[in-house]
RNA sequence: GUGCCUGUAGCUCAGUGGAUUAGAGCAUUUGUCUACGGAACAAAGGGCCGGGGGUUCGAAUCCCUCCAGGCACACCA
């Protein structure tokens, strides 16, 4: 049983060709049926409403459609009943006994519960953080790394086979100055006169440089004194890139491949792109853009000419430089050599993981790739909005070159790798985050990481419970378990539809509301169906114990697609 | 000014064109209960879904427009 909703699809397909085959129903061309649990659950557990959209194509009226519709669904084992409401409904209810009989199976399925077979034999890579080794990762690069790190969860669910991949740049200026930066502090640490410069923009005034530097001259005493910045960029990049992954690492985050930009200039690709334009006729050298007045172009006539990509020509608002006047590239060029090699790769699908600040890059980057032919609709951007730092009721200000930004270690600190991955992953990637830092360091517990992970320790406890006493369920009738558990096994079936609808839509939000939904469902069972207590039927407490089971299976899958832990105690 | 995103309960947010009643959490009020771990459960109050038009049998959801907020609009990366 992969998906309910397909299978309850599949019936409406066949009752509707079975219906039109035997007359009770005009040829139309059904569209796509569409599945839902009904708002109000005492009409069923799942509902189709396509009669009604469909009446006009077949001349009747909603109610016959759905009428003709419910005669011909085919029986199965999970349904209970069909039934029609006005103005047009078809309503299922799905079988207590088909429903029990899944206990087991939800009990086995281990960390399989919920796989589709949707991504079979098909290839992702979502790439995601890709921080420039200049700083430690802030709370805004976060952000992206749960809901990137998550989708490949998903992904991997739904049955792709996932990359996680980590694309950084060493070659800009901003790596530039950091060398300088370090080389400063390098010889601060010497003991020489030297200060660093205050500007923000150009000189990075974090603490961790002096670490670094502290370190650089425990390794290597002054024999670095005369030495260049592209000395003190390597041995800083290396460091920060260690500190990164650790960072990474608290929060069950690990890249599969790193790829260099580097690497992308040293094969000649970023050349070749540029060639590729030029052979296009998208490439043109000027001062200004071509769009400019000709005032503006006599007036900078005598000024060092650019290389402008014609991005207008694929519906750009204006055209971009990508080579500029003193020969040195934007990133532009190596972004679209990077989506080209990408694609080269053969992946079936590409996320990419960005915050809202990226969304004008991005769309160039797209130009690049459709203008070199290649099948940009494979490439998927995920634009978050940024996570705003609320302390004390103010803003916090970021800064990664400032040096008093949030870090995410700092959060992690504070609260937990748990509370951390939650809070940022459930909400939609397109609204705004107010993180706000007193209230999750004293929210502990209020936070909804624990409602949920109480759920998994209170199964936890169950099970040891039951063990302690040796009690055993293994040939436990589930047909003493309780009718009202029922809606919690049907609601862990659904779990494979949300994987599915959260991984087409590359919205992870939706397995952290389901989560607190399962949740919700779990404790308020847990406080009716005890299993050990004065006057409980043996039978009953065997089946109740099988159940807890599959939920302690159900938590622990669904925490592991969060990347959450998994704690037997709290 | 242009492009993208957002506007839903006092606060933080879900909501995949469907059912005369728009859902959670927090906060407020009231109960249960001292547990197989109470970081729980049950219940109540609280809403012109930013405003206005339109499409549709049917709109928080799609379209237009206005208002408000955020982000981006460099020969920075």
């Amino acid at each position: 049983m992969e998906s309910l909703l397909n299978a309850h699809a599949t019936l409406i397909e066949n009752a509707v060709k079975a219906a039109q085959a035997a007359g009770d129903l005009p040829a139309f061309a059904l569209p796509a049926v569409e599945i839902k649990p009904p708002n109000r659950p005492e009409m069923g557990d799942y509902a189709y409403a396509g009669a009604l959209a469909v009446a006009k194509a077949a001349g009747m009226k909603p109610i016959d459609i759905a009428q003709a519709i419910a005669k011909h669904i085919a029986p199965a084992p999970f349904i209970a009943s069909v039934e029609v409401a006005p103005p047009g409904f078809v309503n299922f209810r799905l079988d207590g006994a088909w429903l029990r009989a899944q206990i087991p199976n939800i009990a086995n399925a281990a960390d399989t519960l919920g796989n589709l077979t949707l991504g079979k034999g098909k290839r992702a890579q979502v790439e995601f953080v890709s921080a420039n080794p200049t700083g430690p990762l802030h709370i805004g690069r976060s952000r992206g790394a749960i809901v990137g790190d998550t989708i490949a969860r998903l992904l991997e669910a739904a049955g792709y086979e996932v990359e996680r991949e980590y694309y950084f740049n060493n070659a800009g200026m901003q790596m530039r100055h950091l060398g300088n930066s370090m080389r400063i502090r390098y010889l601060q640490a010497l003991g020489l006169p030297v200060e660093l410069p205050k500007e923000e923009g150009t000189f990075y005034q974090g603490e961790y440089l002096r670490e670094f530097a502290q370190q650089l001259v425990a390794e290597r005493g002054d024999s670095l004194a005369e030495a260049g910045w592209e000395t003190f960029k390597e041995y800083a990049e290396r460091k920060m890139f260690g500190m990164i992954r650790q960072t990474l690492e608290r929060i069950h985050i690990e890249h599969d491949h790193f790829f260099n930009e580097n690497s992308l200039y040293d094969d000649g690709s970023v050349n070749a792109t540029l060639e590729a334009l030029q052979e296009r006729d998208l490439i043109y050298v000027a001062p200004v853009r071509e769009s400019e007045t000709d005032e503006v172009k006599a007036k900078s006539a005598n000024q060092a000419p650019a290389q402008w990509f014609r991005s207008t020509r694929l519906g750009d608002t204006e055209d971009r430089v990508v080579l500029k006047s003193d020969g040195s590239p934007t990133y532009t060029l190596p972004d679209i050599a990077y989506h080209m090699n990408k694609l080269a790769r053969g992946f079936d699908v590409l996320v990419n993981v960005l915050g809202a600040d990226h969304y004008t890059e991005h769309q160039v980057v797209k130009y690049g790739v459709q203008a070199l032919g290649g099948e940009a609709s494979r490439i998927h951007v995920i634009i978050m909005q940024f996570v705003r730092l609320i302390r004390e009721g103010r803003e916090v200000k970021m800064s990664t070159r400032r040096g008093d930004y949030e870090t995410l270690d700092d959060l992690i600190d504070q609260t937990s790798s748990d509370a951390v991955r939650y809070m940022l992953l459930a909400r939609n990637a397109n609204s705004r985050v107010d993180f706000d830092l007193d209230l999750a360091v004293k929210q502990s517990t209020d936070n909804p990481v624990y409602y949920i992970q109480y759920a998994y320790v209170r199964c936890a406890g169950i099970l040891r419970e039951a063990e302690a006493r040796g009690f055993d369920a293994s040939a436990a009738d589930l047909a003493q378990l309780d009718d009202e558990a029922l809606p919690f096994v049907r609601r862990v079936l659904t779990l494979g539809d949300t994987i599915a609808y959260a991984a087409q839509t590359f919205e992870p939000h939706h397995i952290a509301f389901y989560a607190h939904d399962l949740a919700s469902a779990f404790h308020t069972l847990y406080d009716r169906l005890r299993v050990f207590g004065d006057g409980i039927d043996p039978h009953v407490a065997a089946a109740r114990l099988r159940f807890y089971q599959a939920a302690h299976v159900s938590f622990k899958r669904v925490l592991g697609l969060m990347g959450m832990s998994t704690p037997d105690r709290m």
